[in-house]
DNA sequence: TAGTGGTCTAGACCACGCG
DNA sequence: GCGTGGTCTAGACCACTAC
């Protein structure tokens, strides 16, 4: 058993409340367990204490902290689809085209001007509820082919599963702002609303940036969550 | 030179422009220059990661990403003192009060009913102008003791240099909503435009909790910064 | 194919909490 | 003082990029 299968072992013994006393077994006893060294019972525990499932206390144990499966998970939100898998997500293709990219395109994806680019937008709906505006670009040297279909499950799944590309990280710039009478009617919502955006920039593991997206949230259905390490 | 050593090394040298081509040297190179073993330099090196500073692309190197000094950097935010290090913050305390945990503050401290807990709400400015209010509370029982000079410069800095206290993590829930008329009064603005929310709940090293805020940003000065490990 | 970062082993010793 | 997690060493081999 590896590291990535540990953890995901871990994970759900925790999501299914398998540990009753809210703590896990000891280092000591998980090695036993699973017949693996230290080193990766140590990277397993790690990952989830960044994605905010534990958090360990020297000298004491390991505690699971409650469940934030309401929030977006900041520090490994895959998209929605994948971010709440217990809940129906759809989406609605509202425009898609192809450009040639600009100076200050080519800047932001750190490619070569006039390297088609797709725009697309959509409105995501979770259970049925508007509940998210979505302007994305992808690089299309990258990714050399979107349509409605792809785009109305999961890009990044498709970007995954079927062209067999690693994704590597994203940055994300959080603010909140105004709506617009557009954004407004699309969420359900009055203009001039708060809205919650997430400015994200994409890359693959080998360093290329192949999606740039804003996403507008619904102000009074999505939270994030986060957790800060201050040692 | 320890791990906490070389991260504080190798982040002034990036900050300073030191490695002009925006790639830091291998790791091998690291480890000799330093005189330190490959654990070390792994470990510096994901700190740097951690806050968004670099990425590592596996067969190429180590690349340095442009900065985010104007977000709050979420991953690490150390208090808004330590935040902007370069910028001049000042707080000007509206409210400071005792009062006894009942049954709901209890629950969310884990702590005994009827323990003392300070709250407290402050206005906060950035380079003089109005930046955030702040509503915290902390456990008197392990914050004794709090004035009006140490909450109007930098209570995380006061519980860890004078209190000698190790604090550990802070769970975080980002959302947005209306401001009221008094809360835009301080912040300058307009009742009902938007504020960006952060909920904290902080923990000791040790794991217990001892702050819990609700802190709201002026929408048209604060972003926030954070990277996905999407791998 | 050379050079880079990624995973992993098998240890040792340290720092902290808790009884 | 014992048991827990934290730091660290000195290696080996793997996976990927870039030429």
């Amino acid at each position: 058993m590896n590291t990535k299968e540990l953890t995901k072992e871990l994970m759900e013994k925790i999501s299914s409340n398998y540990y009753k006393d809210m703590k896990l077994p000891t280092e000591d006893m998980l090695m036993e367990e699973y017949g693996v060294t230290r080193y990766r019972v140590r990277k397993a525990i790690q990952n989830l204490v960044d994605i905010g499932s534990i958090y360990l206390v020297q000298g004491s144990g390991m505690y699971i902290k409650e469940s934030h499966k309401d929030s977006i998970i900041l520090s490994n939100t895959q998209g929605l689809v994948t971010d709440f898998p217990e809940r129906k997500v759809e989406s609605k293709l509202l425009n898609l085209e192809i450009q040639e990219a600009d100076n200050s395109l080519a800047q932001e994806f750190k490619c070569k001007k006039s390297t088609p680019i797709y725009l697309l937008t959509r409105l995501r709906y979770l259970d049925g509820e508007p509940f998210s505006i979505e302007y994305s670009k992808y690089n299309k040297e990258i990714i050399p082919y979107l349509n409605k279909e792809i785009i109305e499950s999961s890009v990044f799944n498709y970007v995954r599963e079927d062209l067999g590309l690693t994704i590597g990280f994203a940055d994300k710039v959080i603010s909140s702002n105004k709506i617009n009478k557009e954004q407004a009617h699309l969420l359900g919502l009055e203009e001039n609303d708060p809205g919650l955006f997430i400015n994200d920039t994409v890359y693959l593991a080998n360093g290329s940036i192949f999606n740039i997206s804003m996403v507008l949230y619904n102000y009074k259905r999505a939270t994030l969550f986060d957790v800060a390490n201050l040692k």
